[in-house]
DNA sequence: GCTGCCACGTA
DNA sequence: CGTACGTGGCAGCT
């Protein structure tokens, strides 16, 4: 095995971890912070522990001044002050570098990132791997095949590999040519600046067509278009550019590469070091690394931090190396394996749309096993697709994303046992995250780092890290198990969440089926008609320089040059938003104002339409992925892209709605939803008589309700009166207030608390339930579904009152979506089962909260549409009936109702 | 590069 | 001063 030489960028690693924590979060006993101090080292053990290198260097800028800053003196001209607090940690970082007997290296004149390349570039003769540890993009330009810069990222775990694919795959632009683009785009941080108007994208398209720079700049001539024109304006900028990011590789250096061997620390010395810093936990891991190249062993771990009862001890010893070469390796493996659960781990890019995975750990109670799927044998492949296909034990961290990277290997899973992920969302769905270790943490009570969340698994160290992180999933399973019973909530793990994600599963790799030239056409006549807008905005302010998209820059036309009156304050000004500009527009008239408000309706609608185009897969149909652990309230939701907000409202946005279509061998989009779903659940949560006659009337819900407010008959209702019982009825789900209300109807506040009393007098049910599910949930600290799903909210006992009133209103309304939200993932499983048991090939492809969009041949339409109803309005038994509504048509517009 | 804010689409 | 979401652009931070 080569040598290894990691060489770090001091003060570039340091500021990032400066800026990570507030730099109060840590400080030494006489005040100095020491953030960036802790941060530069975790991050330094973390590389010496994943890499192991043999040779380590860490290079820090002397002063601002540099050959650089004597060319162009407003070089790096635009950084502000370093923060006071940041002054002082670099001594103390080189301290401990001392201590740690790692070379600290200067250059008087040149950037640290010139010794970084001056050393890369001897590395490289000597035949070394080398590593550059830096966030300077500049650094990018020393990427090859035998370098690789580290990235950092938000926490060490973070650190990208960029390798010269890496760097392509970012820029589009191999790494020798980074600084050509960098020169071309300028660097904001460095106060250089580019060519105005071009961005990455148009530098690398520029640089690919004229291959490089130099070529370029020969034919500038030839460039077209604004962009060509700011081009041959600023080409002394971009050669100056060029001349600065170019790293210099030949500085006069002190030290020979033999000085960097990494050498047996100074411990006691540390020990001393980190006892004045108050470094407790860092100490250990620090000495660690030493014993690490003692013992000269790439695959041992190191010493747990945590000194007793550490997950670490109680995780089983990984049994196989991770390169697979026994052809028998898993089965021999497999019957070792009891019938207490197989944990399932697969690393490497679990991105639903493009997964690839590298690296498969197994776990059982007893040892672990890591597979490199890169080099897996044939017999072992098999055995595997066994595994996965018919084992009834298996246990995943998040399975539906497994199961989308095992597909694309041709893998299919045939039962999930259990999902991490789901099991702790159902203990806290407000969480944010649910990240391997912070679970490992809370439910196991240990600080653990697996790292290789990422995908980023090193080979060279550490190999065992993953099959740890698989033999946690048994364990945290154990302590999950227990809890969700506690909350009563292992039915809805087990015959909700868990079947439901192999149903969003499906519909996932189902796709919905796009019609390319209809979205073309929308997008071309979205264009023009986002210009016509943009045009008659200029004319009527005489101004073509705005930003219409600039809420700022909005400001300063409609309240300083035009005088407007003000509207309501935001934290950063006045609103802009269309509501706002709608008053202005009735009270001043200006044009400019219309011309905004349809600006901004068609290039949002434009937006749209571009992300939907950038979405259409290979198979000419848009895959969605469905969040099942995001809403707290357990709803789904929908990401890359959102097929949950695409517009239905208006005629513009009802055409995008036309572009989704059935796709081959179907013949019609069928929508299926629930009419009033969340005021059905209210009726029967609040069991008010009245709102439960006025269901099972057959009237009109709104108009029903509305004659029972003004007393009279539902043929009677006027139109006005009936939009505000709807809006009333919609509100109070929310936890909607007399205020909101008269702002809501345009009427005045006391006209709407006279509503409000006069609903609530006849609906005196509604009125208990709302006023008890505050209490209840104040008393239990969680509101409740109808299938036992709970969300806890501590906010209610808040002593600040923003904060408990905004949990009151979550309060009222968590049950009756959360409901709704069980209800319909309970008719997705009913109707999964009749279409797959009946043989039926039209299928479920979108949810959106009320609605089913299902995909369906003309044979199959009227069964699948009578199997549908009766699965959707027989979901739940509730004291009011459920009303289903169906739809077809030739794309999901024609199929609404 | 990341983050907060604003704006706006859905149920 | 009405719940639950996701996305995109701008602007400010480095």
């Amino acid at each position: 095995m080569s040598n290894k030489l990691l060489i770090i960028d001091g003060h570039s690693v340091a500021f990032r971890a400066f800026y990570a924590l507030p730099p109060e979060a840590m400080t030494a006993p006489d005040g100095q912070s020491t953030t960036a101090v802790h941060g530069f080292i975790n991050m330094l053990v973390k590389m010496l522990k994943d890499e192991n290198p043999d040779y380590v260097a860490v290079a820090f800028d002397l002063s601002r001044q540099s050959f650089r800053t004597a060319e162009y003196p407003d070089y790096k001209g635009t950084r502000s002050e370093t923060p006071p607090e940041f002054i002082g940690q670099v001594p103390l970082i080189q301290q401990i570098l001392k201590q740690m007997r790692i070379m600290v290296l200067t250059k008087e004149n040149y950037e640290a990132d010139d010794i970084l390349a001056t050393l890369a570039r001897r590395g490289k003769e000597a035949g070394f791997e080398v590593l550059v540890a830096s966030g300077d993009r500049d650094t990018f330009q020393l990427v090859d095949s035998q370098v690789t810069v580290l990235w950092p990222g938000q926490k060490p775990s973070d650190v990208r590999h960029m390798t010269p694919q890496a760097v392509k795959d970012k820029y589009d632009v191999y790494p020798q040519r980074y600084p050509e683009l960098a020169a071309l785009v300028g660097e904001a941080s460095d106060n250089l600046p580019g060519v105005p108007g071009v961005g990455p994208k148009t530098a690398a398209q520029w640089l690919n067509k004229y291959d490089g720079l130099d070529n370029l700049l020969a034919h500038v001539e030839e460039i077209g278009g604004k962009r060509g024109e700011a081009l041959r304006e600023h080409l002394d900028d971009v050669k100056r550019n060029r001349r600065l990011n170019r790293l210099v590789n030949d500085v006069e250096l002190e030290v020979e590469l033999s000085d960097l061997a990494r050498k047996p620390i100074n411990r006691a010395g540390l020990i001393e070091l980190f006892d004045s810093l108050r470094f407790t936990t860092l100490r250990g891991r620090v000495l660690a690394t030493d014993k690490q190249l003692q013992s000269d062993d790439t695959f041992a771990e190191e010493e747990p931090i945590a000194p007793e009862g550490d997950v670490a001890a109680q995780l089983p010893e990984v049994a196989s190396a991770r390169f697979d070469n026994d052809p028998k390796t898993l089965a021999t493996w497999l019957k070792s394996a009891g019938t207490d659960g197989i944990a399932v781990y697969p690393l490497g890019d679990l991105n639903p749309s493009h997964p690839d995975i590298h690296t498969l750990a197994l776990a059982t109670r007893e040892n672990a096993l890591v597979i490199d799927l890169t080099e897996i044998s044939e017999r072992n492949e098999k055995t595997l697709a066994n595994i996965l296909r018919h084992r009834d034990d298996l246990v995943f961290y998040h399975a539906k994303p497994a199961m989308h990277a095992f597909s694309a290997r041709g893998l299919v899973v045939g039962s999930v046992a259990f999902d991490i992920v789901l099991a702790a969302y159902l203990c806290n769905p407000d969480a944010r995250s649910y990240e391997l270790e912070d679970l490992v943490e809370r439910f196991l009570g240990q600080v653990v780092e697996f790292a290789p969340e990422s995908g980023m698994i090193d080979l060279s160290g550490g190999l065992d890290t993953a099959g740890r992180a698989a033999a946690s999933l048994l364990l945290l399973r154990d302590a999950l198990v227990p809890e969700l019973e506690k909350r009563g909530a292992t039915k809805l793990m087990n015959k909700l969440e868990i079947p439901i994600s192999q149903v969003l599963f499906d519909m996932e790799a189902r796709g919905i089926a796009i019609s390319a030239p209809t979205l073309q056409e929308i997008t071309q006549d979205l264009d023009h008609l986002v210009n016509e807008a943009q045009q008659a905005a200029f004319a009527a302010i005489e101004d073509d320089t705005v930003n219409l998209s600039s809420p700022k820059q909005l400001q300063e036309i409609l309240f300083g040059r035009l005088d407007m009156p003000k509207t309501r304050k935001t934290k950063t000004g006045y609103t802009t938003n269309a509501e706002a500009l709608k008053d202005l527009h009735a009270r001043t008239g200006h044009p400019f104002l219309g011309a905004l408000l349809e600006h901004r309706d068609k290039i949002k609608l434009r937006q749209t339409v571009e992300g939907l185009s950038r979405a259409v897969a290979e198979d000419g149909r848009i895959h969605t992925t469905f969040q099942q652990t995001v809403a707290a309230t357990g709803r789904l939701s929908s990401t890359e892209p959102n097929l949950q907000n695409i517009p239905a409202r208006t005629e513009a946005g009802l055409r995008i709605r036309e572009a989704f279509v059935p796709g081959a061998g179907y013949d019609m989009l069928m929508t299926v939803d629930y009419s009033q779903i969340e005021m059905r659940i209210m009726a029967h949560l609040s069991d008010d008589k009245e709102l439960i006659a006025a269901f099972n009337s057959g009237e009109d819900i709104h108009s029903s309700m509305a004659a029972l407010v003004f007393q009279t008959t539902p043929d009677q209702v006027s139109g006005p009166q009936r939009s505000k019982i709807k809006a009333m009825s919609y509100g109070l789900v929310y936890g909607l207030s007399a205020f909101g209300l008269s702002n809501q109807l345009n009427i005045p506040v006391g006209e709407a608390k006279d509503l409000m009393k006069v609903y609530f007098s006849r609906f005196g049910g509604v009125k208990a339930y709302l006023d008890g599910v505050v209490e209840q949930a104040r008393l239990d600290g969680y509101t409740e579904t109808l299938f036992g799903r709970r969300r806890y909210l501590p906010d209610l006992m808040s002593n600040q009152r923003q904060l408990r009133e905004m949990a009151e209103r979550a309060a009222l309304n968590a049950p009756i979506q959360g409901s709704a939200a069980d209800l319909i993932k309970l008719a997705m499983l009913e109707v999964e089962k009749r279409l797959s048991e009946m043989g039926l090939s039209s299928r479920v492809l979108l949810q959106v909260h009320d609605e089913l969009v299902l995909e369906v041949t003309d044979e199959e339409a009227a069964v699948v549409e009578t199997q549908v109803r009766e699965a959707m309005s027989g979901a739940m038994q509730l004291n009011v009936p459920l009303e289903v509504s169906v739809g077809t048509g030739a794309n999901w517009r024609a199929a609404a109702h």
